[in-house]
DNA sequence: AAGTAGACTTGTCCCC
DNA sequence: CGTTGACAAGTCTACT
């Protein structure tokens, strides 16, 4: 599930549900979904917390507890949801928060890459991650001085989340199309004019993507199995064979930072 | 500084 | 066809 988009989707149906309960039991299904923390202070640490607001920082979801915080990674297959309905299918259950007034928070993992984090202080994950791009300060400005310092290629600087924290596979590809950027091309070489079509292109994209709830390619859902809405807005991402929408070249697919890349040949020249 | 490969893990697809 | 093996929405480490 995971990128920025998903994200934002699961904190935003989450929050309403979770502020004001308290944790009461901690049950880690399996167990190493806590990480660098020992499970017995992870356990002491979180039950009987309040749990004040939940937000995102890049691809992690908050929860802010009374003295700590949790951050949530969903990786590639997670998801985090909260049902009263009796889960009766625990095989990748990988954790269960149960909450006050009956409730409980479930924590499923197909592939158990997800990890819950535990932060005495945020600073920590703060200094770990790159600037945010729905923020106020990802200008084009900032956007340009930062690409013509690194000499990286535009892909690979777009999925690093020291540089940038929020965009994945599916949205490097569509912001990179848009703005008519080849994903190999290096950071420093790319033109101030393509830099502010870059600039338009992941906020305008992230901003679409989060109002229609995401994307759902396989396994991404939230509250009760409801899917994202923007696969219907893709434009190159899982596209090839078929017609670019801006020039009708052919998409391909290449490899690019050793993942499935989608370009339009014709809008996107090294 | 920046690139690649391997690791983690399990399900899907039969393509690569 | 799938008894194989590559690939997948992510990210860390080791190595060059």
């Amino acid at each position: 599930m995971p990128e920025l988009p998903e994200v934002e989707t699961v904190v935003r149906s989450l929050r309403p549900q979770l502020i004001g309960r308290t944790i009461l039991v901690f049950e880690p299904i399996w167990p190493k979904v806590i990480e660098a923390v020992l499970l017995d202070d992870f356990t002491a640490a979180v039950e009987g917390q309040k749990i004040k607001d939940v937000t995102r920082r890049g691809k992690f979801i908050l929860l802010h507890l009374d003295s700590v915080h949790l951050a949530v990674h969903l990786r590639m297959t997670g998801t985090l949801f909260i049902t009263r309905k009796p889960v009766t299918d625990f095989q990748h259950i990988t954790a269960v928060f149960h909450i006050s007034a009956g409730e409980k928070l479930f924590f499923r993992d197909t592939r158990k890459f997800g990890r819950i984090y535990l932060y005495r202080d945020l600073e920590v994950l703060d200094r770990k991650l790159g600037i945010e791009p729905l923020g106020v300060g990802f200008t084009t400005e900032w956007l340009w001085e930062n690409l013509r310092i690194r000499k990286r290629q535009m892909k690979a600087l777009l999925l690093d989340q020291t540089f940038l924290a929020g965009l994945g596979n599916i949205y490097a590809d569509e912001v990179l199309w848009r703005a008519k950027i080849h994903p190999l091309k290096l950071s420093n070489t790319v033109s101030s004019t393509k830099t502010k079509a870059l600039h338009e292109a992941i906020g305008t994209i992230l901003t679409d993507a989060i109002a229609a709830n995401g994307t759902t390619i396989r396994d991404f859902t939230f509250q009760d199995e409801q899917t994202g809405g923007f696969n219907n807005e893709l434009q190159v991402f899982q596209k090839e064979d078929s017609a670019c929408p801006r020039c009708s070249t052919t998409i391909r697919k290449i490899r690019a930072v050793g993942r499935g890349t989608h370009i339009c040949p014709r809008c996107q020249r090294q």
